[in-house]
DNA sequence: GATAGTGTTGGGAGCGCTTCCAGGGAGGGG
DNA sequence: CCCCTCCCTGGAAGCGCTCCCAACACTATC
């Protein structure tokens, strides 16, 4: 059986609060016993039971990162890979544990926001780019538990970290229009998130500063997956665009295979611009021009973030401030974007 | 302040033990007092506080998934995000939650070892893809945490599931001879990982048994990433397969950025199969034939075989049977292999 | 009508730890 | 020489829950 305080303490000839403070490293202990402690702990290969300590000190050391059900189907996109790996990192080097929720959909969103919410293991989450309307949030309101949600949300006292959609988008854009062409469409992601608004909001400012037309038909909807970008360019394809600036790579993809489908070059026909800047934006040809964003860096910080909350809410201050970042974006010019043709008119 | 059970004990007017049983739907408990607890349950908000019940029950409800240094830079390779998405699919289904340890290498791997072997949150681990000499396997051993390997693993105490990488690379070595290939290469992953070999060995296998030639020149090795498979690639170039086998999808990508780069058709000059069957072998341009296993529902029955180890080890089985389960692969013809020009000899 | 059985309840010990509090010993100043 | 500090240590009370055990009805049986 696992050995507990009392043994330590038995063994090293002190009383368990001793023991106690040695493993916490409280400064009263005389350097005597201290060593004394020490040997007694390495001889009985005791452990602390983080349990019992939890139970006591009402810390946990655990967070944990949910993916709400409509981005799951996403999950592969290697945004998610990249950012847990910036989420785990932050993590390690604090000496917390994440716990991962992904909502997969083989059991009721209900179960799963109260299993989450009232866990009773979790200080605090990061609610990995949910949507606007997410229940989630709510929820964990109610149950006064601290969290980060990545991307930005329009309750007013929700903590979260963001890109600059907007300004990826203008520049996007922009690179499009100094390349030459005017007859710009876009690829959307969906309404309800926020950088799908963004994103859109960026391109059509831009659009409209330089006196570009834009109709409904130049502006299609996709959902982030590769099928969506295609159905979307497919569409688009009705009404000729030079340029199609697209809001996720892997939509942008789905989109050059359309094009390609049409029998059109890129960036000869059509240029095309994603977001994200994932991997496989390397591995398509023309490799893929796009918005980079740190996606790595957006975990470690929504953690790290998340940290300050926790700090904040334990150490009672009542009304905490609201903790907020917005991370800069960065144009990568590749191969997918060429000169417009309409400088003619 | 949060409420305790005996708090509702007092609205109820019953005792602790009571509500207890309650909760933990005990029979022993009469229609008329379930209800007067329920309702007190309700008034108070009250929710169990999950560690203090893990103190007494010895039980968390959590275990944990690990992936290791050596593998940590695969991570945005499709292949995790798939296996994650089991995994917790299988731990939601059973109420468990997973706790998730990426090796980052931003802390010494020695503490993240003993963070996770005497984590004391953990029921048990799903150890990802480990390579053969494994650090942590001795750790867990010697801590008795239960474990469950994904890959074979050569000690024969180890519980561990795997897809059948021996039969699938025979099938896709199979094919490309059926296609009328004689000069196959391979791209074999590193060789102190089990898939390495296996893979390297069902190729050579099939290879001898067709009495085809295989010279040390036509045989590389990469690191499963793109830039390794291009490199591998560049190396066999110098020899002129007509085919060329790769241990892995992403490797097959780089493989045949490699084969494009030098002025060569896929698969007019070069054939190229791979391994896994990940989503960007569908973007790649042609689509890539491959092997596929089935990943999702590799994370799903580690996570399950892991649930059995633990229900083994907690009934106090002494000599409990070692849990091994082998997948099968599926070959999948796409459009990277063509027909072999080596009929004529 | 006494006895055994069944179903329901409350009391209390304990899970392994932290932490407050009080007490004892040593050292310094009056 | 005494008193007041300061440092170190042990005792004990909790953290919120489970679960065993004893106690108490209340019914069924002979």
């Amino acid at each position: 059986m696992s050995q507990t305080l009392d043994d330590v303490a038995k063994t090293a000839g002190v009383s368990r609060s001793t023991v106690s403070r040695v493993i916490n490293a409280h400064p009263n202990v005389s350097a005597d016993t201290r060593s004394r402690v020490e040997h007694a702990i390495e001889k009985c290969g005791y452990r602390p039971n983080a349990v019992a300590r939890s139970l006591a000190t009402n810390r946990t050391n655990i967070i944990g990162i949910v993916v709400p059900e409509s981005v799951t189907k996403l999950f592969t996109d290697p945004y998610f890979p990249l950012m847990l790996r910036g989420a785990t990192e932050a993590c390690n080097r604090n000496g917390y544990h994440l716990i991962l929720s992904l909502f997969t959909g083989s059991i009721d969103s209900d179960v799963m926001h109260d299993r989450i919410a009232r866990s009773g293991y979790i200080e605090g989450v990061v609610l990995a780019n949910s949507s606007l309307d997410e229940m989630l949030v709510p929820s964990l309101f109610k149950e006064g538990i601290p969290f980060v949600n990545i991307g930005r949300h329009p309750d007013d006292r929700v903590n979260y970290i963001d890109v600059d959609n907007l300004g990826g988008a203008r520049m996007a854009t922009e690179h499009l229009i100094r390349m030459g062409h005017t007859r710009i469409a876009t690829i959307a992601g969906p309404n309800n998130m926020a950088p799908g608004q963004d994103r859109l909001e960026g391109f059509l400012e831009v659009m409209r500063a330089h006196r570009l037309p834009v109709s409904k038909e130049m502006i299609a909807e996709g959902d982030y997956t590769e099928a969506g970008g295609r159905a979307a360019m497919m569409q688009l394809l009705n009404v000729r665009p030079t340029a199609v600036f697209a809001s996720s790579d892997t939509m942008a993809i789905g989109a050059i295979k359309a094009i390609r489908a049409a029998n059109l070059a890129i960036p000869d026909d059509i240029s095309v611009i994603g977001f994200d800047d994932i991997p496989s934006g390397l591995t398509i040809d023309p490799e893929l021009t796009t918005v980079r964003q740190p996606i790595e860096q957006i975990g470690r910080l929504a953690v790290e973030t998340l940290f300050n909350v926790i700090s904040d809410s334990t150490s009672g201050k009542r009304e905490a401030s609201v903790h907020r970042l917005v991370l800069p974006t960065e144009l990568v010019i590749r191969k997918s974007c060429g000169h417009g043709m309409s400088r003619k008119d």
